[in-house]
DNA sequence: GGTAGTTGTTCAGTGGATTGAACACGCGCG
DNA sequence: CGCGCGTGTTCAATCCACTGAACAACTACC
């Protein structure tokens, strides 16, 4: 069971934070939802991320003490404390609660697995999903990330961008990650799709990162500046799937993103 | 839903933490989550918790650069950064993977609203819901918290609890929290009811929170001593809510209860 | 038992984080 | 305009959190 990952150093280079506590706090708080059994002992920290173990202790103390984690003989983990917070970040989104009242009255969408996501760095991070469709449980909750490059709404967002911005993400000679035969493989395909996106308004993901699924997506019109943008998309199996029903799909989501995108709907 | 709470601040008395930056940085977290409009600046923050604005700068600073808070103009929030954690510490608990199967199979639960709670300081908080019953959306999301006293699951939680640490939650002058005129009121009519759960194996709430809405809740038992107590709770609208449906309900969860308490059921 | 590998805890010395006063800025008001 | 009150930022001096080596306690293996 061992790792090759490469030890992951908090310190990085010139970091040399303003609290170095806390940056140091955060990344033990990283590799603690990183780490594959979710737990790990006070030397598995400071061995990964290069801190002695003396002040790893005093860090943890304190982590423990705020609960946002927890301690179980000698292994560490996250806390509860940090669903609250998680969710105290999503209760102030108003845009999901009208996600959910939208989905549950739309005709099409209704009876199908629909998700709001948000760009978060080089992922996107689900915020909600809407289960019209008990049958097919998916994959990916609420909180999951995926490549922007591997999903509809990943897609779509990368769309909003500047140019520069995503030359700057993507350079030509960068690897994608690949979750299926189908997955886009080179930063050109990906620049290709970026622009035939633009042009149609939304994007298909064509069993990209699951065989025998496909998905669409739309971005929310960001009024204003508050706040990065958010994403639409629908979920479908891929047997089942036609251009008619493609097209209503897409028309409710553009619906809903711009109910989304206007305050007050 | 404002909070009256007077300021709290940071430094509590003694505390003197191993790692004041961190702890201080917790509070920060806290302050933000707590916040009515959910942000801000930094002399607010400065203020309520009783830190220097200079040290406060550096922190939110830390905390900027670890994601954990976004800053929009002056304005400081929680960050995405916080979802993910969440979600992390979610995906680890297997209990909530088996709760949402066994929902959906069960026969009289699956049309219901279910829950599943968990015991943290002086409240509860909600790990997952399953909602087989779309028409009547009820408060309450995930990582939502409501005090022991006013819920079913509370009281089914606080049930399992050694009496020497109910008294020290609810000595006899205490306060408890009110919602509705049917919201229990000293801590005398709790301990009684406590007793009667503890006898009857599940909890009853009979319009104490919202008015129209009854609950039932049962405790998970603890296999072994890995992580605080699991409860879980049905909600119902009082008007359709006849007692062999009850005793329906009670019954299922227990099975719920029961396969989620012994791994691998 | 002995040795070598863990583990986490202790403690005095020191170097860098924390501090508070001083600063610069923007706003509303008479 | 000058003034008062509100931001957030700068910077040198101090003090305390961090460190690393030495410690104690366990396990594993021969």
């Amino acid at each position: 069971m061992v790792d090759s990952r490469t030890t992951r150093s908090a310190e990085g280079l010139g970091s040399s934070s303003p609290a170095p506590a806390v940056t140091r706090a955060a990344a033990v708080l990283d590799a603690l939802a990183d780490a594959p059994a979710g737990r790990l002992t006070l030397s598995d920290l400071s061995r990964e991320l290069g801190i002695p173990k003396s002040s790893t202790s005093n860090l943890l103390l304190a982590l423990e003490e705020a609960r946002l984690i927890t301690r179980e003989g000698a292994d560490f983990s996250l806390g509860r404390k940090l669903v609250e917070l998680g969710a105290a970040y999503l209760s102030r989104l108003d845009e999901v609660q009208e996600f959910y009242k939208f989905c549950e009255q739309a005709p099409t969408l209704s009876g199908e697995t629909v998700r709001i996501a948000m760009i978060d760095g080089d992922h996107i991070i689900y915020l909600a999903r809407y289960e019209g469709h008990p049958a097919v449980r998916l994959t990916s909750n609420i909180g999951d990330k995926m490549p922007l490059s591997l999903s509809a709404v990943g897609k779509v967002l990368l769309a909003q961008l500047h140019d520069h911005d995503i030359e700057a993400m993507f350079p030509d000679d960068v690897e994608l990650p690949v979750m299926t035969p189908k997955s886009l493989r080179t930063a050109a395909e990906l620049k290709a799709q970026v622009a035939a996106i633009r042009k149609q308004g939304y994007a298909l993901e064509d069993e990209e990162s699951t065989l025998g699924v496909v998905c669409l997506a739309v971005p929310v019109p960001t009024h204003g500046a508050h706040g990065p943008s958010l994403g639409l998309s629908v979920t479908a199996l891929k047997a089942t799937f036609s251009d008619e029903q493609a097209a209503l799909m897409v028309k409710e989501l553009k619906e809903l993103a711009h109910s989304l995108g206007n305050p007050m709907g």
